[in-house]
DNA sequence: TAAATATTTAACACTGAGTTAATAAATTTT
DNA sequence: AAAATTTATTAACTCAGTGTTAAATATTTA
């Protein structure tokens, strides 16, 4: 059974996605506020947990920060709901540990799917999906052997590299905050300093060809082919 | 469900708009002065607000301004309601965050319709699509990936001219101030010159082509196709 | 255990994004 | 039409953010 925390100070819409997702067969429970949230979430361990972000005492992203500590909620999945659209504090939720982002107002179809999305996405990451092999511009990825091949170069990659030129390669394009790379790579209990990720870039570089991770300067890095 | 809240001192006015909204499908709410405004608008949240200007004690002005320091809020359409003879400046209106201005006397035809345009444009700006794509005129903005794409032709903008102009698309039309623009981008605490946001504008037009951006002199900047 | 390899740290070089400042041009006000 | 105000343009400067390298740890392997 799928467990959801919902955490949001308007009980309208505690109940109203509360009602559409018990609907969908999920096993919900909700609290009213960022502190009710933190317990509710310790005494449940939900596999997702939908935060919204303008509370009143302890807002989402405080409630975020918090659960992130606790490596128990590495597995949960946080999505933070808002009525805000804010480009770059986006980012800076996602720098937090948070997986995704709706805007409210948002229609149950959309939400609930959304939430499944995230849901199956999870789902894919940790289970052993035939789909371990990336084929991508001239290179083959495989997960399960480790290795990178480009042609007939066989192209050896230390695990930390090889962690993260997966994670970039996962979503092509797609531009990946320093911060969100050390919590996923690093998790969030290890601390390490702040050129570490440019010495495996630059390694990783070094190793499949300069010219496929790109800098973003002030935000991050993104593969591209 | 989209939200309404109608502040006007008169109660026929009221009546008369709230009879034709919800007649509409609107779920709406009333106030009767400026100050129950304001709380109403806290409570409920709503998607659009129309303030009368000629209040008692609070007028429309104060409270739309009060309103817009409140990030809550950043989302909510603001219209104006104002007779006719009476010669504010509209001007002064969208210097204060509001997004329309509606005469009055106004048919029920013509102002239903100016509301569901003014709904329309919103959820354009807000699209709950996962991949935060906006597709306007003949560009493509794609934030996750930090790119704007014209055809076949990929514009590289650096952080700040990406936040800058995800701003202005996110609203086409809407005349963002000097001020809302330093708000949004650079935040309350950082200090920088003014003419900084010249210098960036520039940047994008060079970079974007410069029919995209407007300048209206005395007021800001706004995109336009 | 030693040797080999992987990862992190530290020190310094470098780049360009962002800002400033100075001047020109456009627009509004007087 | 002159003065005042606001915006555009340009170029120079600064420093935060990256790149690079080598040396120090940590980890794995022989």
């Amino acid at each position: 059974m799928t467990k959801i925390l919902i955490v949001d100070d308007e009980p309208d819409i505690l109940e109203f996605l509360q009602y559409n997702l018990e609907k969908d067969g999920f096993e919900v429970s909700v609290a009213i506020d960022g502190e009710e949230g933190l317990i509710k979430a310790h005494s449940t361990v939900p596999d997702l947990i939908v935060l919204d972000i303008m509370m009143p005492r302890m807002d989402g992203f405080e409630v975020c920060k918090e659960l992130r500590k606790d490596p128990k909620f590495d597995q949960t999945i946080i999505t933070f709901l808002t009525a805000k659209d804010e480009d770059y504090s986006q980012i800076a939720a996602l720098d937090l540990g948070g997986d995704d982002f709706i805007t409210k107002p948002v229609s149950p179809r959309v939400f609930t799917s959304r939430i499944k999305a995230l849901l199956r996405r999870k789902k894919g990451s940790d289970s052993n999906e035939p789909d371990q092999i990336i084929q991508i511009a001239d290179l083959v990825i495989d997960r399960e052997k480790v290795l990178v091949t480009r042609g007939e170069e066989r192209i050896e990659l230390a695990k930390k590299e090889f962690e993260l030129f997966c994670l970039l390669v996962g979503k092509p394009g797609k531009v990946f905050t320093r911060e969100e790379i050390f919590r996923k790579i690093w998790g969030t209990d290890v601390i390490v300093g702040n050129r570490t990720i440019d010495v495996h870039i630059r390694k990783l570089r070094e190793k499949v060809g300069s010219d496929y991770i790109k800098t973003i300067k002030g935000i991050g890095y993104k593969f591209e082919f």
